[in-house]
DNA sequence: GTCTATAAGCGGATAGAC
DNA sequence: GTCTATCCGCTTATAGAC
């Protein structure tokens, strides 16, 4: 029962960094050190391995979203905790961000519908009342796929954004992101008063 | 000659569709009306066919994108005019949208420095000017990449989207989100005079 | 539960007739 | 330039010894 969590464990990260065509079952046995036919002592097929990894990668991921929201403060405060939490988890976790990826390009509505409901319907439902209660008069759909999308975006084309001018290595940090887009979401574009956000405008 | 454009409009909907690993030389061929080794009397191999693929599907997309900046007018007015524009092509054009994820998870330095300088060096730049206008005091290059974060990633997590709470079929439309977009960049979360943005605040 | 051996099929790519 | 036929490696999955 020990090698079948060493497997999950080792699949994730396959998985997300090469996407499951490109992972073969010898791969996935030599990465946990056993031979491929073993594999099918734990699992069923390929497919039902797979499904059981994005399910393992996921498990307890919702609470901490759902967690960062509840800590009970001003809306403004609750709304800076949670985009840091974004930030970092996304940041800190690239295989999860990655299996997103794929499962949004590749998922069927089955497997979608299940990333949906086991992790992203809690916190999503939390951020809905936290931008009811920020701003009752926009679409609150709209407006919490907006601040996800803010954070998530910067980190999901990271490969791309370094080859592009003006990249700094701190932008990379999830301090930064979260600095920037909540700069961005409390304000506007032209905050009149707002600082820099890490210290210089230009370059 | 005239095939190997065939071959190449009809490689990029499959790719878009399934990816590389996904689709077969067979498959390709079929999607022609041709056997697999006719392929090869037009492109070296596997490798060399998706990556002319990719370049096809991106000749002229950048002039599109740029020109889209160059309408000289009010700041607001072309900031306006560009949110509309990047949400109608990527609505539109859902193969070349899926192609740049495919890349941004799946291509090596190379390829991504190719799709930066080629599809994305020129857009950046100018929305980088217009960024430095419209607030000198932020920093462009991280407001650049929010300003196409916003657009883009409601449109690519739409299969998501779909299934959380609050979701209605008009927040596909493009019209739609770039209303959104725009307000939310012009006026922050929480506009104190901002009507609603499709009729309805709550639900 | 893991191994070796192997089945059965699909993948990219080539040879050579037309 | 396209075809049929074919090579060969790799894939998933199973059989059966240990």
């Amino acid at each position: 029962m020990d090698t079948r969590n060493a497997i999950l464990t080792a699949s994730i990260s396959l998985f997300a960094r090469d996407g499951y065509a490109q992972v073969s079952m010898r791969d996935l046995a030599n990465a946990v050190g056993i031979r491929a036919p073993a594999l099918y002592n734990h699992f069923k097929d390929k497919e039902t391995l797979y499904l059981e990894s994005v399910r393992h990668a996921f498990r307890g991921k919702a609470d901490a979203l759902a967690q960062a929201l509840s800590s009970g403060a001003s809306a403004h405060e609750r709304l800076e905790h949670y985009v840091s939490c974004i930030a970092t988890v996304f940041t800190d976790d690239p295989d999860s961000r990655r299996l997103i990826q794929r499962e949004i390009l590749d998922g069927n509505e089955a497997r979608l519908r299940a990333l949906s409901d086991q992790v992203f319907l809690a916190p999503f439902c939390n951020t809905l009342v936290l931008a009811k209660e920020l701003a009752p008069e926009r679409n609150a759909h709209l407006l919490t796929v907006s601040i996800a999308a803010l954070v998530v975006h910067h980190i999901d084309i990271g490969p791309l954004r370094r080859l592009l001018p003006g990249h700094r290595p701190e932008h990379e940090e999830p301090a930064c992101i979260a600095r920037h887009v909540c700069s961005l979401l409390l304000h506007g574009i032209s905050s009149a008063q707002k600082p820099n956000e890490q210290g210089v405008s230009g370059t």
